[in-house]
DNA sequence: TGCGACTTTCA
DNA sequence: GAAAGTCGC
């Protein structure tokens, strides 16, 4: 008999609760991966997120085999699929055990119901750990036993749970070889091939942690000062492999706490501040598990769900191909649009623009990112959105509409961003670039502003206004 | 991590 | 009449 563990959003041999449990077993241990591509297609997984998940598997795959860990890689068509393929795997491994890690949205949760219900008529037991967070959705809860909607309290909460776990790293479990030959389904040059192409983000477990030990090593303790700033490398850059689970929070916080004893709890330092943003995606991760909702699209805040978004494909268009008129939210959507990947700050501004000033349903902005986003998961994404269009809880208040010339000139104050991003403006001063005049634009061929910025923002106020306050 | 309308304070 | 403060969307 042996163990099956199931990777899904914890892509790493280091701090997984999966592999240590299977390996303690004494047991074989296989590993396996099941791709749905039809399933990535229809919740609108990027092309490069694709290319970074087959890209990271076979770098995975041979970071098992230092474990002596075999990982099957198998192909079907969506969720419906994966039940077969463990059900073959099981009979061709004699499973007796299939363990993973917890996944939070909606669908995902039904597909691991469905499995584990399916399995368990055939009396092998389903595992479900925690590998995605550290404090697991429901673990805190507020006073009331409700799971928390606003932030603060959550993290405090959060950090108050700390004593509670252990956070030196789990190693690497080390099994005996195997010499057994097993089908292991997908090769690498398959993956490869599918693929196309190498991702221009680091794949290996080791490239990773390197970045992570010289990011707390060399750059937190300046993140708070200057993480607001698209233009500085200020920012970890690490939410693709947190996205993929290619290491744990635990590893990132065990770090922080090693390194900046003092400051690591206090969000007015670099590592503090730093450490807030992992515990807002813990926030958002916790929202998705238990509020039903936001895998179905609704906006968090009920009296904001009947808001009439406007209908403008144009518009859209224009946004998604970074040709609004506004320089810094061109910028963002064309940073996205070619790597994969934008600054937060930036993500805010063209959020906001959208949902505010273009008055567009947010949710087809939470989809263009998602179809574009390396990091992109469901969780951060709607969370971010719902945040930017005060739809979500704990979100920014309605009233609190970003101008976004004022936010380009106050975090892009030399324009290097935009320059770096929007080639029509790089020869434009600092004085020109955030809203260039019209005879500047006509000369570089750069977009009029597609709506007007003030007016706009009053039209998004007084509708919010109107709907809140009919209930 | 908002901003305009309005009031108060000071010269 | 400028600057600083307060209010409400
Ligand atoms: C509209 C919108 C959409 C977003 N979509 C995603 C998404 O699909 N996936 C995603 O990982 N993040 C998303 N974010 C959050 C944030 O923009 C990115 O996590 C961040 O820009 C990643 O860069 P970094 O790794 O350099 O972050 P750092 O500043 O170094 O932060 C460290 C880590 O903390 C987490 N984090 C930071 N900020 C946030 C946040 N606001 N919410 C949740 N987690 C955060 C990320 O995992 C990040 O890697 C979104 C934000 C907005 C406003």
């Amino acid at each position: 008999m042996a163990k099956l563990v199931w990777f899904r959003h914890d892509l790493r041999t280091l701090d997984n609760p999966m592999l240590n449990y299977a390996c303690r077993s004494g047991q074989p241990v296989y590993g396996c991966y099941l791709i749905t591509a039809q399933q990535w297609q229809r919740q609108n997984h990027s092309p490069l997120r694709n290319q970074y998940v087959l890209n990271r598997l076979s770098a995975l795959r041979q970071e098992l085999a230092d474990c002596h860990i075999p990982l099957i890689i198998k192909s079907c068509d969506d969720y419906d699929g994966c039940l077969y393929e463990l059900e073959q795997l099981c009979m061709q491994l004699a499973i007796d055990e299939v363990v993973m890690g917890a996944e939070y949205g909606l669908w995902e949760r039904q597909r691991d119901e469905k499995i584990h219900a399916a399995l368990a008529t055939q009396s092998i037991p389903m595992t479900r750990f925690t590998s995605q967070v550290l404090v697991a959705p429901g673990e805190v809860t507020t006073a009331q036993g409700q799971p928390y909607r606003v932030f603060t309290p959550f993290s405090k909460a959060w950090k108050a749970q700390l004593s509670l776990h252990e956070l030196s790293p789990l190693a690497a479990p080390k099994q005996h070889p195997q010499n057994t030959k097993i089908d292991e389904g997908l090769s690498d040059a398959q993956l490869t091939r599918f693929a196309g192409g190498e991702s221009c983000w680091p794949v290996t477990q080791e490239q990773v942690l390197n970045h992570l030990n010289l990011f707390v090593k060399q750059k937190v303790s300046h993140y708070q000062q200057w993480r607001d700033f698209p233009s500085e490398p200020a920012t970890s850059r690490l939410s693709v492999a947190l996205a993929h689970g290619v290491f744990s929070t635990a590893q990132a916080l065990h770090l922080l706490q090693q390194s900046y004893p003092e400051q690591y709890l206090d969000p007015k330092t670099g590592p503090g501040c730093w450490l807030n943003e992992l515990i807002w995606r813990e926030f958002y991760i916790q929202l998705l598990a238990q509020f039903d909702t936001i895998s179905q699209g609704l906006a968090f805040k009920s009296e904001t769900r009947a808001i009439q978004w406007e209908q403008n494909p144009a518009a859209l268009t224009a946004w998604q191909q970074g040709k609004t008129g506004i320089p810094i939210v061109d910028a963002g959507m064309r940073q996205l649009n070619e790597i994969g990947w934008m600054h937060n700050r930036v993500r805010m501004i063209c959020a906001s623009f959208l949902c505010k000033n273009l008055w567009l349903d947010w949710r087809e902005g939470e989809k263009y990112f998602m179809s574009k986003l390396i990091d992109g998961h469901l969780a951060s994404n709607n969370g971010g959105w719902q945040w930017s269009a005060s739809t979500g809880t704990d979100a920014a208040p309605y009233f609190r509409v970003f101008n976004p010339i004022s936010q380009s000139q106050k975090f892009d104050p030399q324009g290097d961003y935009i320059r770096h991003w929007v080639n029509e403006l790089a020869s434009l001063s600092a004085a020109q670039i955030h809203d260039p005049d019209n005879t500047v634009r006509q000369k570089v061929n750069y977009p009029q502003p597609l709506v007007d910025l003030k007016q706009s923002r009053k039209q998004a106020i007084a509708r919010f206004a109107a709907q809140t306050k009919r209930d």
